[in-house]
DNA sequence: TCTGGGGTCCTAGGACCC
DNA sequence: TCTGGGGTCCTAGGACCC
């Protein structure tokens, strides 16, 4: 059995735990630079605010229904999360955290200590909302597709209360058959239209149909949501938690930059973002690729991206800032009005094989790499930077709108006056 | 006046080689 | 004179997710 446990609407969610005034108003977030609306709380989503719309198309639409906008605030999230996941986790011992609001839990050998999966869902969402006041949706399934479709009805539909379980026949067609067939995880609105013409609009249509023929119509991937709508396991546990193959980091700029020092600062401080994610899963990088553009929306768009190939194979923020030096001057041109800037680790490799280079000497920097991280760690990253991050940053994203870091700044921790 | 997210994986098609 | 296979690697762009 697969459960899978998100939050609603994570981000406006964690707004309102420190903020109990806004808790019964419509609350929206804005992803970074305030662009597009990135989540929206029950109450707005009632209102007919749409996700993902940019906010100066919307912006007198929420003033005139009073809706409360907030800026991303990741320092709040990210803290919230941690302590949200640590309260799932105590539910399994099998957990993997799929996102920054989403874990999924594997029980094996749980069938015989739990006969109620009702119940064990009603429990998982009464502890997190003691804990953290985070409202959390619980979906069971036999497979990890199913899990997903059991906490979308558990959220979504009527009469479910936060927690579905789809784990028999009747149970996938009742809530198979009242799901979009977009609902379904991993078939978005391109797939969808497709579908639609052959007849297939909810969930339950699509299950019933071959897999191999939707295997030669589509794709192995749509073959194996058939499948696993059906019952049948086809994302592994270790495969659904493997190691990412490709790492980036990108931002768009909070105002445009034009000047060589700013773009270069910017990269660099991707790169370090970049590099710490790479270690963290542990694996080494081949190739990397260095990018900066100026807006599709402008007239002349620029974009240019520079592949740099390691000799050997690194996971050290050195050899990645030296990289980006490099790549540099084949991205920077004077005269354009950059808008958004990026490095990804597209090439990885896994640092228990490393292959090195018989003609270059082999040099041991993880001591070097282990005490970077282990002081960022503790006291904040980027309390050790590297030189080449710059110190102002002009281009930082803008938040208008921002919310205290109740959790992780000692002038924002909230105070109880009587 | 102007504004438009970020991350990951997959696939089709081109280039190249034998 | 005309036709013509199959594999690998790479890249850009598509698709999906939240």
């Amino acid at each position: 059995m697969y459960a899978l446990v998100d939050a609603v609407s994570f981000y406006a969610s964690c707004e309102k735990v420190f903020d109990p005034f806004i808790r019964n108003k419509p609350v929206v977030v804005l992803t970074n630079n305030d662009g597009c609306i990135c989540a929206v709380c029950p109450i707005a989503r009632r209102l007919g605010v749409p996700k993902f719309k940019p906010y100066f198309q919307i912006k007198h639409f929420l003033a005139k229904h009073n809706v409360v906008v907030r800026s991303s605030n990741y320092e709040l999230y990210a803290s919230l999360s941690d302590k949200m996941m640590n309260v799932i986790g105590r539910f399994c011992d099998n957990q993997y955290v799929y996102s920054i609001d989403e874990s999924f839990l594997q029980f094996k050998n749980y069938q015989t200590m739990i006969n109620d999966w009702h119940a064990y869902g009603a429990e998982i969402r009464r502890a997190v909302w003691k804990e953290t006041r985070l409202p959390v949706g619980v979906g069971f399934g036999s497979t990890p597709t199913l899990a997903k479709a059991a906490n979308h009805a558990a959220k979504k539909l009527a009469g479910y209360n936060g927690v579905a379980v789809v784990d028999d026949v009747v149970s996938r067609k009742e809530v198979l058959s009242k799901m979009a067939v977009t609902d379904v995880w991993g078939i978005g609105s391109k797939l969808g239209k497709r579908l639609n013409v052959l007849g297939i609009n909810n969930a339950w249509e699509l299950a019933n149909r071959s897999p191999k023929s939707m295997r030669s119509q589509f794709s192995v991937v749509v073959e194996r949501t058939v499948n696993e709508l059906n019952g049948i396991v086809c994302l592994n546990w270790d495969e659904v938690k493997q190691a990412k193959k490709e790492i980036f980091s990108t931002r768009s700029f909070g105002q445009r930059v034009n000047d060589e020092h700013s773009l270069k600062t910017a990269l660099v401080s991707h790169g370090v973002i970049v590099g710490r994610k790479v270690r963290r899963q542990q694996s080494l990088i081949k190739r990397i690729v260095i990018f900066a553009a100026s807006s599709p929306h402008d007239d002349n768009y620029y974009n240019k991206s520079i592949v740099y190939e390691f000799p050997v194979a690194t996971d050290n923020t050195l050899n990645i800032a030296n990289a980006i030096s490099a790549a540099f001057s084949g991205v920077y041109v004077s005269g354009v009005n950059f808008y958004r800037c990026g490095v990804g680790a597209i090439t990885l490799e896994n640092s228990q094989f490393q292959q090195h280079d018989l003609f270059i000497p082999s040099e041991d920097s993880s001591e070097l790499m282990h005490c970077y991280d282990g002081i960022n760690n503790r006291y904040g990253n980027d309390t050790l930077q590297l030189a080449a991050q710059g110190r102002v940053e002009k281009w930082r994203m803008r938040r208008d709108f921002l919310s205290p870091s109740y959790t992780s700044k000692w002038r924002d921790i909230p105070k109880i006056s009587c």
